[in-house]
DNA sequence: AAGTGGTCTAGACCACACC
DNA sequence: GTGTGGTCTAGACCACTTA
């Protein structure tokens, strides 16, 4: 062909470049959750014959999203989404079950209480929902070695999430729930250190005015509320970790 | 030519692809400091004759480096190596004396002490450095509208700064100091919540056990230690944020 | 054996910025 | 104008994996 690299240009008058749409156009789906994890996506050649282009500019693009760390390839095979990774690679959220038992610990879960609620003034500052809309407001204990280790408070948007209405939290952690029903979100966590009140204090068996990592994760998909969360660490006991490297952040990078 | 893509493997048939290979020579350059910011890297045309190559496969390491934050590139210009932001996208890391001015408050800064030594065991178990190595420490505050903000007790790895020996950092934030001198480290963060016990309370003026967000902050160049810097914010005045989307934590993305 | 991704080439046109 | 990066092509060889 002659008019080799201005085709795009030419086609795509309007902003982004060709492998800038594609990339796009994949992101979004596996981010809205049209492809969820283990999707396979299409082959290169498929995606070449859909837009028309080169398998070059397919490729670069699904390598981008490899460094990105949104899907996986594998020869013979495929690509396919990735199942997100526990937060991020950078801050490494506890995961209390996990750790707890990787220590040998026992480990123990308890719902204290549940409660389906029209959002008041207090949970709409907390999720951003629309006034008066459903929530589910949970109240859990995480507990080791029968001494409770941290207190979760949470509340689910339940336009956003309806099937949460429906689950059994007491047989399964919020958390663990919630990303096997919606993968992939957009998350942001506040984290402040605060003296535990009387409340807090009594359900964590810590005295009054002990110094807590309290970790608040309000996470979205595609702009709307899902969860937003606040978990209460006494503070000696846990401890957050965050790691950079200037480059190199997110992916498989060398 | 006919032996196209087959090259790169023949010529470095141990392990890395060619574009991996360009990857790091330029990465560990910039990362190690022998290219600094601001620093124009070869031209794309000068990259391809170096390694014998083709533009795009250069022109991939490169675009591959702008997404990770590396570089930026200018048309007609050239690459150039970027100065590192703040600490990192992800994890904003007050930047104490911005955030106090912001608010339209006074802020000072205070050096309570100074000493220089060899490191004593308690040192080694903050900043890795050899026993005996020369270690600066040094203990700060904050001070916004005359009241004590939050305390830096700071260790400086002498042996890989040695500059840092001669500064003044009554005059100049350790921090800002140390950007300027040595950019482009690693960090690790660890961040966990503690009561304030006298000495920190006395100099922080708040009540002995009152929840503070310690942040402690380790940094290497290249596996040599810089410097280890732990940060006592009291906790109801101060709060981390991190913000992750799953894809494009790193770099310039959409 | 066949089909996938991984990598690379040699060239092309374009946009843009600076001269 | 001139030279940089931005993008794309059409084809190629290879390695790996699975069938």
């Amino acid at each position: 062909m002659s008019t080799a690299g201005g085709r795009a240009r030419t086609e795509q008058p309007i902003e982004r470049s060709l492998h800038q749409r594609i990339r796009a156009d994949i992101e979004d789906r596996i981010l809205s959750g049209a492809w969820s994890p283990g999707h396979r996506i299409p082959f290169e050649h498929e995606l070449m014959a859909q837009y028309g282009c080169a398998r070059m500019t397919v490729n670069r693009v699904l390598s981008s999203l490899v460094e990105a760390g949104l899907i996986e390839r594998r020869r013979r095979a495929g690509s396919f989404v990735r199942r997100p990774v526990g937060q991020s690679a950078v801050l490494r959220i506890p995961d209390v079950k996990a750790e707890v038992l990787a220590r040998g610990e026992t480990y123990r879960y308890e719902l204290l209480s549940r409660a389906r609620r029209r959002a008041t003034r207090e949970d709409r500052g907390r999720i951003a929902v629309a006034a008066g809309a459903p929530v589910l407001a949970l109240l859990c204990r995480h507990v080791a070695e029968d001494r409770p280790y941290a207190l979760e408070d949470r509340l689910i948007a339940l336009d956003s999430v309806p099937e949460a209405a429906a689950a059994d939290f007491a047989a399964e952690l919020p958390g663990t729930w919630l990303l096997r029903h919606v993968p992939w979100h957009e998350a942001e966590h506040t984290i402040v250190a605060a003296g535990a009140d009387a409340a807090i204090a009594e359900k964590l068996a810590v005295p009054v005015g002990t110094a807590c990592l309290v970790i608040e994760r309000r996470t979205w998909r595609s702009d709307q509320p899902i969860t937003a969360v606040r978990v209460w660490y006494p503070g000696d006991r846990q401890k957050l970790v965050a790691r950079f490297t200037p480059s190199t952040d997110a992916g498989a990078g060398r």
